[in-house]
DNA sequence: TCTGGGGTCCTAGGACCC
DNA sequence: TCTGGGGTCCTAGGACCC
């Protein structure tokens, strides 16, 4: 048995935790750039379409009817922890799946009352940290979620739904877009409806071993799973990460090769830093430029990438390659609109590979150097010291103009409580 | 006017091995 | 004239997820 938790509105909702006076007003929460809505409290979901661009919302913000935060990642990263440790509270197999989905493993769990469990897990979430959820429980992850799903649009389930206490799933079933199934994208939707099978009850139905002929094994083990054959098992250990991404567009256009350098300087400097938190090297990395994808007029883009011998996370390494890869890439006159750096052939950095003919390499110096800037960035300011590179006054900078507070994570940041005099007090303490 | 960021997995096809 | 069988590894591209 697999349960699915999941959180509502979860960017939307960390912001509310923080703002109890916008309790029961609509929120949404920007990308990053301010671009478009990524998250809307359920208020806000009549007002708003997902990925509605802040402009065409601006109205509804002038006129306070709607309220907007730009992205911040590492308050919900924060958040994030604070539900996966509550869980952790319901079942010793707990695997995150996303930033605000994580599955519990309710094996030997058969002689409780799971709806119930359920219940209490997500009271207690609530509890501890402020964060609704919804809750799915069925016979495997795929089910799990489709039964979060329904729970989180049914009033009538309370935010909990057990699929193995239910007589009738496959009616429900038949009431569900085969679009909303786990690993049904919008590739495979279109495909799918043209041969008939428009619901989730008629993706079970069907000739798994036909699908799996046309659309590969990871369909049919999704058929599998809706007919309660767990092909999905519980990974609590997260897999070592295989990549490594920085990505950002810039706040503008940008045509000038050395403003380009910065901002690439910046996202290497940034992917670095990821490196070390994972305890890995690079062994492959990658810059890639381009051209908004919106002006068909002014359209290029491009990628260089080069070989690090050996593998590295050092910030100066990776900035010194970022930038011969950067003037690489570029062509003049075109206004450019988004940059990114990619790490890949990652390997642990305590298992690393010598080379037989190279002079042996002693990094020791340049590690101690980065956990010294590590350490003095996390402490004082995300760039409190930084590369040359970067740059002093980035032109290229990210929009963030309705930044909430890092609540949880830094003091100055912290949320205050006002305290009245005990006499206005009703009389307790 | 503006339209995000960061990841993983599978498949097909070619090259190569014994 | 007809020319096996069984396998691994790599890459690019496509699909998916949140």
């Amino acid at each position: 048995m697999f349960a699915l938790v999941d959180c509502n509105s979860f960017f939307a909702s960390c912001e509310k935790v923080f703002r109890p006076d916008l309790a029961n007003q609509p929120v949404a929460v920007l990308s990053n750039n301010d671009g478009c809505v990524v998250a809307r409290s359920p208020e806000a979901k009549p007002l708003v379409p997902m990925q509605a661009t802040l402009f065409s919302i601006r109205h509804l913000v002038q006129r306070g009817k709607l309220h907007v935060f730009s992205s911040n990642p590492v308050l919900y990263k924060d958040m994030s922890r604070r539900v996966i440790e509550t869980l952790q509270h319901f079942s010793p197999e707990v695997e995150q799946y996303s930033i605000d989905e994580a599955f519990l493993g309710l094996h030997g769990f058969a002689h409780r009352d799971l709806t119930d469990y359920g219940q209490q897990i997500r009271a207690t979430v609530q509890q501890w940290t402020g964060i609704p959820v919804s809750v799915g429980i069925a016979s495997t992850k795929t089910l799990a979620k489709l039964a979060a799903h329904v729970a989180k649009r049914h009033l009538g389930c309370k935010g909990v739904l057990n699929f193995n206490a239910l007589e009738e799933v496959d009616q429900v079933l038949a009431a569900i877009a085969v679009s909303e199934v786990w690993g049904i994208g919008r590739h495979l939707t279109a495909k799918l409806q043209a041969q008939g099978i428009l619901t989730v009850l008629q993706l079970k139905q069907a000739d798994a071993k036909r699908l799996k002929k046309q659309f590969g094994i990871l369909v049919m083990r999704t058929v599998m799973e809706l007919r309660g054959i767990a092909c999905f098992p519980m990974e609590p250990v997260a897999a070592p990460k295989t990549m490594r991404i920085v990505s950002r567009s810039f706040g503008h256009v940008v045509t000038e090769l050395s403003e380009i350098k910065e901002a690439v300087a910046t996202y290497a400097a940034r992917c670095a830093e990821k490196l070390r938190d994972d305890g890995l090297l690079a062994h492959q990395f990658a810059v890639a430029i381009r051209t908004s994808y919106y002006r068909p007029d002014n359209q290029y883009a491009a990628v260089r990438s080069v070989s690090l011998e050996p593998p590295t996370n050092d910030t100066a390494t990776l900035i010194h390659a970022a930038m011969g890869l950067t003037t690489a890439a570029f062509k003049p006159g075109y206004d450019y609109l988004k940059a990114k750096v990619i790490a890949t052939e990652l390997t642990p950095a305590d298992a690393v590979q010598g080379e037989l003919f190279a002079a042996p390499t002693n990094t020791e110096k340049r590690d101690r150097l980065m956990t010294t800037i590590d350490a003095l960035n996390r402490q004082l300011h995300p760039d409190a010291v930084k590369f040359g590179a970067m740059g002093l006054n980035p032109t290229w900078g990210l929009r963030s103009n309705y930044f909430s507070q890092r609540y949880t994570t830094h003091w100055d940041e912290i949320p205050t409580v006002q305290v009245w005099p005990l006499s206005q007090h009703c009389g307790c303490n």
